[in-house]
DNA sequence: ACATTAATTGTGT
DNA sequence: ACACAATTAATGT
């Protein structure tokens, strides 16, 4: 556990944090696909992801879901960072993509350890801006890309955080999860491996070259 | 092994 | 976007 922590957060945080967040920290072990936490829902701590991904996205009104990026090994969600300065709500949804390990340290620790602990403040600082970077460009995507576009991004994207060349996902879940149709999705998927980039199987898709430049 | 059903994917309008 | 066809997987008999 704590040799874990050194090798994913050593180079950033000095050992006597390391130390303490092994100390007050809550070690959770989350299975893929479970629900880790809910918009509106209280924020209680901030997660430190230490293996696996999480997937992190937003809802409008009616209930269409966005995917706004992943959280890999060694991030923090900025939401929960936020929500412990301000508000205590989160925006966000976030699940599990996979099998993931956590690390919850409790909300009153954050804002002490900002004053005791230089590296944690730059943690913190780097840590947001990281996150605010994958915003801007999760939005460049949805305003100047075409949905085809974005698909491949989107395979892309799964491809690297699932360190696999196989999605298994349904043609409805990637409709879900770029707020489209599935019928859009089938067709351009049907288009990607007519041009060879993908091949498709019912409940998954195999990726064989997604790196062309139009 | 076969029939039935549900879910997923494909296609034309 | 909608409707329907085709295909595949899951389940019961």
């Amino acid at each position: 556990m704590k040799d874990e922590l050194n090798k994913i957060f050593g180079d950033s945080l000095e050992p006597r944090l390391i130390e303490e967040i092994h100390k007050v920290g809550i070690y959770k072990r989350i299975a893929a696909g479970t629900k880790i936490i809910e918009i509106g829902s209280l924020v209680r701590g901030v997660p430190l992801v230490l293996t696996g991904a999480i997937k992190v996205m937003r809802e409008d009104n009616d209930g269409n879901e966005l995917l706004l990026y992943y959280l890999e090994d060694g991030q923090a969600c900025s939401m929960s960072i936020s929500g412990c300065f301000k508000t205590s709500k989160s925006a966000v949804r976030a699940i599990a993509e996979r099998d993931t390990e956590l690390i919850i340290i409790p909300i009153d620790k954050i804002v002490n350890w900002n004053i005791t602990y230089k590296s944690w403040s730059d943690f913190i600082f780097n840590s947001y801006d990281a996150r605010f970077n994958e915003l801007l460009q999760a939005i460049d995507n949805i305003a100047f890309n075409n949905m085809d576009q974005r698909l491949v991004e989107y395979l892309k994207d799964k491809a690297r955080i699932n360190n696999s060349l196989f999605i298994e996902q349904t043609h409805k879940a990637i409709a879900y999860d770029l707020n489209s149709s599935r019928v859009v999705i089938s067709r351009l998927l049907k288009k990607l491996e007519n041009e060879g980039a993908i091949e498709l199987q019912r409940n998954f898709i195999k990726i064989i070259n997604l790196d062309f430049e139009k």
